[in-house]
DNA sequence: GCTGTAACCTGTCGGC
DNA sequence: TGCCGACAGGTTACAG
């Protein structure tokens, strides 16, 4: 699932409930997810406050008062929901169907009496505990590049990173190293909006067309955070509700349509680049 | 050093 | 209806 707009789109939904609240208990129902939970994760994190919740690319960065730093990544279908007092059924989120709560693999009990459930079929997700000390070599956050929403991203920074790759430039786009935070869904939507071919080198692009793809990525992350992200599969906000974005895709998962660039006559094509669809208009995305 | 591919795990969907 | 294969939004290790 998510992709940073739908990161800070739940970073969003848990800040009311986790912000100042005391983690009272924490279930953790099974060793590992991608990774090993750290040893004793649950004593380390009873009786903590979350003193504030943030995100860093697609990762979501709970702020404790001893100095640690819980992280917790998604993966490909990781999602939280809250759950207080006045919910009877555990799991009314989903459509009521018992499999789904067999994903529910942490829960935090907060003070607040309000309960935060990690849920994750394909357990691609991960939490870890860190000094925020040492955040700067932490492996999962130390390599990672520019934030596409933060000030300093622009053409200017873009043109940069990309001078003298060779990689196509969706693949340099899905580069952590180079743009944190960007997905398979907003990097095809933005190269449309940019009128980018993804199969291009990312080293031929010029500072002018480098300028239109950084407005095009802060345009199409900017709706997307605005619309609740996207729900294709699993991604729900943490209050349970869907996001909505999927109905402004232009390009993504829109194999055979017309392209949505009025000035073009052209048809939506999906193709394969390293192993994963890529779905673009041949006409106007040189 | 750079690039592409496979693998991780599970659910969903389409075809037969 | 049931089975099977393909595919899925991320990340990382490894081979070339």
């Amino acid at each position: 699932m998510p992709e940073l707009p739908e990161v800070e789109t739940v970073r969003q939904g848990l800040v009311p409930a986790m912000e100042g609240a005391v983690i009272d208990a924490l279930e953790q129902r099974r060793p590992d997810l991608r990774f090993p939970f750290p040893a004793g994760f649950a004593e380390r994190l009873t009786g903590r406050t979350i003193i504030g919740l943030g995100r860093r690319a697609k990762y979501l960065l709970a702020d404790l008062d001893d100095g640690a730093l819980l992280i917790m990544h998604l993966g490909m279908s990781g999602s939280f929901r809250v759950e207080d007092g006045t919910i009877q059924t555990p799991g009314i989120f989903y459509h009521p169907r018992d499999k789904q709560a067999a994903h529910d693999h942490v829960v935090f009990h907060l003070s607040n009496g309000k309960r935060v459930v990690y849920n994750d079929p394909r357990r691609f997700g991960f939490m870890d505990l860190v000094r925020r000390a040492d955040i700067a070599t932490t492996p999962h956050l130390a390599g990672l590049g520019i934030e596409p929403v933060g000030n300093a991203f622009d053409g200017v920074t873009l043109h940069g990173l990309f001078a003298g790759k060779r990689t196509p430039l969706k693949a340099a786009l899905l580069d952590q190293r180079l743009v944190a935070g960007l997905g398979n869904i907003y990097v095809c939507e933005a190269l449309h909006m940019a009128g980018l071919s993804p199969e291009r080198a990312a080293g031929t692009i010029t500072a002018e067309e480098a300028g239109r793809l950084a407005t095009a990525i802060r345009e199409v992350l900017g709706a997307a955070i605005a619309a609740g992200g996207s729900s294709l599969r699993d991604h729900r906000q943490a209050n349970g509700e869907l996001g909505y974005f999927q109905h402004s895709f232009r390009v993504y998962d829109r194999e055979g349509e017309p392209c949505p660039n009025l000035a073009c006559s052209g048809v939506v094509t999906r193709t394969v680049q390293s192993g994963r669809s890529t779905f673009h208009c041949l006409t106007c995305q040189r």
